[in-house]
RNA sequence: GGCCCCAUCGUCUAGAGGCCUAGGACAUCGGAUUUUCAGUCCGACGACUGGGGUUCGAAUCCCCAUGGGGUCACCA
C-alpha cells in the first residue's frame, strides 16, 4: 500500500507565468493527476516587499486559462495550509529551534567579510571552498557576549561531512554528493527569515508531499534538503528532476533576461513582430509588455489551452514512437515519470505553431466564432452585443477563412469583411499593379460588374460559373480578371477564396467597391 | 575552477543488445492541386560526438576523452 501521490508547484510571485515554469507545473500537475492525487499550489513568497496579490495574478490566471486546478493552495485552502511561505514562519522557527537543540544546526556569528575571506584563501590555495566553523567552538557565554554586543548571527545546518548524501531520482537515477565537500548551508538569516531551501523541506514535510518534481536547476540543492529531510526526521520525499527548456535555437536555460536576443533570433522573430502587429489592437501594449516567454502572451494571442498543453508535453517528454497529438486526457492517462527525456529540450515556435494548427482545426465553427468574437469587439469592428445575424457573418468569414486562422487573433487580418466600403484601405502596390497600371482591367470589370448586378444567386458556386464563363466569353485568361476583382472587392492581393469572399460581402456591397475602385481610377 | 547533470536528423523525439540498411513529427527542398495566400497530397534531404572495451552481435552496457549545461548567496 503506498501512499497517496501529492505534488506541489510552487512559484515565487514574479508577476507573470513563465512558459517554462509553466511546463514544469505541467508535469507536476501531471502526475499528480495520472495518480488521482492532490496537485498544491504553495506560494514562494519569503523574500517578499513586493505586492504579492498582484505579482500572483497572473500566475493563477494561466493556471486557469488551461486548466490546471490545485486542490490545495491560495483561494481554495486545504488542511495542511496556510499556503503561502511568508505565514508559515512558525513552522520553520520551531524547526530550527529543533535542529539547534538537538545539535544540527549552529548560530554562526562569523561576519560576511570572514566568509568571504575564507573563501579568497580557499580559493588562492586552489582548494574546494567548505566554511570554517569557527563558531562552534564559542562557549554559551562567549555566545552570550556576542549577543549583548549586538553582534548578528545566522544559522547554519550542520553537514555531516563524514557521509554521502544519495538520492534515487526519478528520471536522473542515483545521483550522490560528498559531505565533505559541502558548506553548511544558512536557513536563517540574521533579520530572522528563513531561506528557500530551508523552507521548502519544512513545507514538503509537513504538506506530506510525496513528489517532489521540478526543473534540474534544483538538483544541485537536492543534496542539502536530503539531508535537511533526514536531521528533521522525515522521509524525504521522491525527487524527479526535469530538464529545463531552452531558448529556441540555444543551448541555454529559457530565461526572461535574454529576451532581447529572443527577439531578433530567427525562429522567435515572428512571434514578436506578430505581438507588434496585433497587441496594440487590442490595447495591451506590443511585444515588450507580452513576450513569448510568458504564457498570457500565448492567451491573449488567442492561442487554443490544447494547442500549448500539447506543445509543452511534448517537451521533454513522449508517449510512443509517433504520436504528436495529445489531448489533456491521454497525456494524464499515459504520464509517467520515466518517460521524461533527461536532456533539456528548446522550445521550437514552429511545432508550437503546428500543434495549435491541428487543435483549432479540430474546433467546432461555434467555439471558433466564440473565440474570434472578443478580437473583433475590442477592435470594435463589431458591436459589444452581437445579434444573430452579424454573428452568422461572423462565422461565414470564419469558415471561408478556414485553416488560415491559426490563432483567434488572426482573424484580425479580415478586416475587409468588417469594414464599411467608403473606408475600405486599398494595398497600395496591388491596386497600382492590378488596376491601375492592369491596361485591360477596369474595362473588364466595368463589364463583370454589369453581371453582377443580376446574376442570380449571388453565391461562391455561381459568381465561379459566371466569372469562368466570363472569362470564356472575352477569350482572356482568368488571372486579368481575378486580381482585379480581388483587390477591388477586398482591398487586398491575399486572403480567402475570392468568390467566397463576394458572397459573404454580397452584391450590393461588391458592385458599390467595386465602383469606388473604379472611381479612384479617375 | 570544484561538484553535479546531459549527449540520436537543423529542432522535438522513438529506440531499454539482434525487429535499426535507425522510426515518427516540425522545419527545409522538390512535385501535384489552385484566382491569391494558406492548406492538402506525394516525394526528397537529413542523425547515433570520438576512442577504447564487454559481447557471436552495441545507438543501446562499461571506461576514458570531447562538447554542452546546471550549480557553487544571509536569491528562489
Amino acid at each position: 500500500m503506498t501512499a497517496p501521490v501529492r505534488t506541489r508547484f510552487a512559484p515565487s510571485p514574479t508577476g507573470y507565468m513563465h512558459i517554462g515554469g509553466m511546463r514544469t507545473a505541467l508535469f507536476v500537475w501531471l502526475w499528480a493527476r495520472h495518480n488521482n492525487g492532490t496537485f498544491i499550489l504553495r506560494i514562494d513568497d519569503t523574500d517578499q516587499q513586493r505586492n504579492v496579490e498582484a505579482a500572483l495574478a497572473p500566475i493563477f490566471r494561466a493556471f486557469r486559462w488551461l486548466g490546471l486546478n490545485w486542490d490545495e493552495g491560495p483561494e481554495v485552502g486545504g488542511p495542511f495550509g496556510p499556503y503561502y511561505q511568508s505565514q508559515r514562519t512558525h513552522l520553520y522557527q520551531s524547526a530550527v529551534d529543533k535542529l539547534i537543540a538537538e545539535g544540527k544546526a549552529y548560530r554562526d556569528y562569523d561576519t560576511p567579510e570572514q566568509i568571504a575571506a575564507d573563501r579568497a584563501s580557499a580559493e588562492a590555495a586552489k582548494q574546494q571552498f567548505v566554511n570554517i566553523r569557527r563558531s562552534l567552538d564559542l562557549t554559551d557565554a562567549q555566545r552570550a557576549a556576542l549577543d549583548t554586543e549586538g553582534r548578528p548571527h545566522v544559522v547554519r545546518f550542520l553537514v555531516p561531512r563524514d557521509q554521502k548524501v544519495a538520492i534515487d531520482d526519478a528520471v536522473r537515477g542515483h545521483v550522490e554528493w560528498d559531505g565533505a565537500l559541502m558548506v553548511d548551508p544558512v536557513i536563517m538569516r540574521s533579520n530572522g527569515t528563513f531561506l528557500y531551501n530551508f523552507a521548502t523541506v519544512v513545507d514538503d514535510a509537513q504538506m506530506q508531499i510525496t513528489h517532489v518534481i521540478r526543473a534540474e536547476e534544483h538538483l544541485t540543492n537536492t543534496a542539502a534538503q536530503t539531508l535537511l529531510h533526514q536531521a528533521l526526521g522525515h522521509t524525504p520525499p521522491v525527487f524527479a528532476h526535469i530538464p529545463f527548456i531552452t531558448a529556441p535555437g540555444s543551448t541555454k536555460k529559457l530565461s526572461k533576461r535574454d529576451i532581447d536576443k529572443m527577439r531578433t533570433s530567427p525562429q522567435l522573430k515572428k512571434f514578436f513582430e506578430r505581438a507588434d502587429e496585433v497587441f496594440p489592437q487590442l490595447g495591451l501594449g506590443d511585444s515588450k509588455t507580452l513576450n513569448p516567454v510568458m504564457v498570457e502572451y500565448y492567451e491573449r494571442m488567442g492561442y487554443l489551452p490544447a494547442g500549448i498543453l500539447n506543445t509543452l508535453s511534448r517537451l521533454g517528454w513522449s508517449l510512443d514512437d509517433k504520436t504528436e497529438f495529445l489531448s489533456l486526457d491521454t497525456v494524464i492517462q499515459n504520464f509517467t515519470l520515466d518517460r521524461i527525456v533527461k536532456a533539456p529540450a528548446g522550445l521550437d515556435p514552429e511545432k508550437l505553431q503546428s500543434y495549435q494548427q491541428y487543435w483549432m482545426n479540430q474546433l467546432p465553427l461555434d467555439d471558433k466564432i466564440d473565440g474570434c468574437l472578443p478580437y473583433l469587439q475590442q477592435t470594435k469592428q463589431v458591436p459589444e452585443t452581437v445579434d444573430a445575424a452579424t454573428r452568422i457573418v461572423i462565422g461565414q468569414v470564419i469558415a471561408a477563412v478556414a485553416d488560415r486562422l491559426r490563432v483567434f487573433s488572426d482573424i484580425l487580418d479580415y478586416k475587409e469583411f468588417f469594414v464599411a466600403d467608403q473606408d475600405l484601405v486599398y494595398d497600395e502596390k496591388g491596386f497600382k499593379q492590378r488596376l491601375a497600371d492592369a491596361t485591360e482591367a477596369p474595362g473588364l470589370l466595368r463589364s463583370l460588374r454589369e453581371q453582377l448586378l443580376t446574376v442570380e444567386p449571388f453565391d461562391s458556386a455561381t459568381l465561379d460559373r459566371l466569372v469562368h464563363t466570363f472569362v470564356e466569353t472575352n477569350g482572356i485568361k482568368i488571372g486579368q480578371i481575378v486580381h482585379a476583382l480581388r483587390i477591388a472587392t477586398t482591398g487586398r492581393t491575399v486572403g480567402v477564396g475570392l468568390f467566397d469572399a463576394m458572397a459573404i460581402l454580397g452584391r450590393d456591397r461588391c458592385v458599390s467597391r467595386i465602383d469606388r475602385a473604379l472611381g479612384k481610377l479617375g
